[in-house]
DNA sequence: TATTTAAGGATAAAGTTTATCGTTTACTGG
DNA sequence: CCAGTAAACGATAAACTTTATCCTTAAATA
């Protein structure tokens, strides 16, 4: 994905488009999952003298924007990834790595409706376990 | 569930049995699902001069062992409650309330399995939405 | 290109969690 | 039941994280 299109992106969830913006969604485009700490470290790079309150900020309007997606990992820092269709995700606890995986959750969202009266509007789920190359390189 | 039969699960997880972690299981076995603040002001009212330092230390030690699990819900601080059978959460997002339902969730994880070669040991699963008090009382 | 408004940077303040350490308490074996 | 030991407690400092403030800079609009 490129820079304008990551700009086009930006303006549609009525954010201005920033260098320091379009670094953070860069970020996510290229490794997926990243916490406050690597994506300071990675503006950083572009631009040196990016304010820690800066990441933090975007994060915060980026993500009320509906423009990316806080995942809660346990254990763990929350990561952040740039909001696509719905998925779920893996997580390795042996190297930590989080990966999407797309499984239709409409019959579990289905029956939670039918059991509890609740109307549901979203749903988060991750999986832990140990992933193929964690298993075969020990 | 008695104190006695609370100290019990403290034993079988390795924990010496005090009063102030009696009244943290307590707390949760009456409420379900309570974060930390809420915890310190529970023991508190028993124990007036308990520090927060030995909350924060035994919701550590307690989720550790496997007592206790710590439940991250998106926009709040975690919630802790007491280890049971394996179930997923609905959070309703009007009036914050959670709530535990047991759905299975065997077929997910044998598909993510199938699909990305993890060995999946375990799923934590929130669905978000209104329940049906918030819905009516409006 | 000037104007307006939002965003950035620096840093203070607030809030949260962990570490330290001396004292107290729960458990064990006699 | 009591003494000894290790763990837990309380108080508090330190570390760490997040948010707020405020002045400056930059993006969008016409």
């Amino acid at each position: 994905m490129n820079k304008e299109a990551i700009a086009e992106n930006l303006r549609a969830h009525t954010l201005k488009v920033t260098p320091q913006r379009l670094k953070i969604v860069e970020s996510l485009n290229t490794y997926g999952h990243l916490n406050i700490d690597m994506l300071y470290r990675e503006v950083k790079e572009s631009h040196p003298n990016v304010s820690l309150a800066t990441v933090y900020k975007n994060l915060a309007i980026m993500t009320q924007n509906g423009l990316l997606e806080e995942v809660k990992i346990s254990g763990h820092k929350s990561v952040f990834e740039v909001k696509k269709a719905p998925h779920i995700h893996l997580h390795c606890s042996r190297c930590g790595k989080i990966e999407d995986i797309e499984i239709d959750l409409s019959y579990v969202k289905a029956e939670a409706e039918k059991r509890s009266g609740y109307i549901v509007s979203g749903s988060e789920a991750v999986m832990v376990g140990v992933c193929p190359e964690c298993r075969h390189n020990r």
